[in-house]
DNA sequence: CCCATGTCAGTATTACTGACATTG
DNA sequence: CCAATGTCAGTAGTACTGACATGG
């Protein structure tokens, strides 16, 4: 029949998971000034600098007109800064943005940290991959 | 400096797997008439017959206010009936949404088993256990 | 010509906070 | 009295779809 067992549910784990996460972050966050999609984005284009709005927009799952209303306000809190007119745009962060990001890292990753606390250093490279692996199978067939 | 790489965050991949999980749920259950949190209210209703719409709220991670209104969806669609008046309200499924959440869960299995394609059972069971072990962790200092 | 991109606009979904009555 | 619950309202944050100009 192939039903969905709720306790042993990996997707509803991941969904505990996540949202545990995300609570988590959003609180730390908060007080730093940043809201969990601004961090990601932050992240992301710390880690690609001068990457575009719409590999930005691939990079953390939405459409490019989000992102693109997001960039908006990480602009005008001079937080990134965009390079180049026309199609060739890049993001880059602003001293201000590359420091509020080293803060908002330090925080999130203490967050991880302790979330790992009862993993060790081999179960925490089984699940990274693990956790890589099912986003790759599923982004196979992904339609949009 | 503790700061967060991107590419061996497992917060980050967390995300990734569950954006695209999410992604893969919502189209199929879309064709079904039913919104991820709409799927999600309807297993664990069905998986506690009976629950409260506190604890639903609490099994799904929101406030009472947002599975209040969810309910009220539900229950224009006839898929939950709740009994009981004032404090002690019991949610249950209906025939109806008996018969659409086997539909919907039958779908949902089906991505998840292809979400595994590459994992074997033990490596199943680990990433099942380590999800659990970090959200739990995660809870235990939660402030809300 | 085609496709990807940036961008403007409107809309919808979802969850949140605040507030209040009720009840064990 | 206190804490939890159900419930009504209002608000906010986020993402989506549609549409269009631009440029490689």
């Amino acid at each position: 029949m192939s039903q969905v067992d709720i306790d042993t549910s990996i997707g509803y784990a991941l969904k505990r998971a996540t949202s545990a996460l995300r609570a988590a972050m959003d609180e730390r966050l908060r007080e730093i000034g940043l809201t969990v999609s601004q961090y990601s984005s932050l992240e992301l284009i710390a880690a690609r600098p001068g990457v575009s709005n719409a590999d930005l927009a691939r990079g953390v799952f939405v459409s490019r007109q989000a992102t693109h209303q997001l960039l908006g306000g990480l602009r005008e809190l001079n937080l990134i800064e965009v390079i180049g007119e026309g199609r060739d745009q890049r993001l880059h962060l602003t001293p201000t943005g590359a420091r509020r990001l080293k803060e908002a890292s330090a925080a999130v990753a203490a967050i991880e940290e302790r979330m790992l606390d009862g993993l060790d250093q081999s179960r925490r490279k089984m699940l990274l991959d693990s956790l890589n692996d099912i986003a790759s199978t599923l982004a196979t067939h992904t339609t949009s």
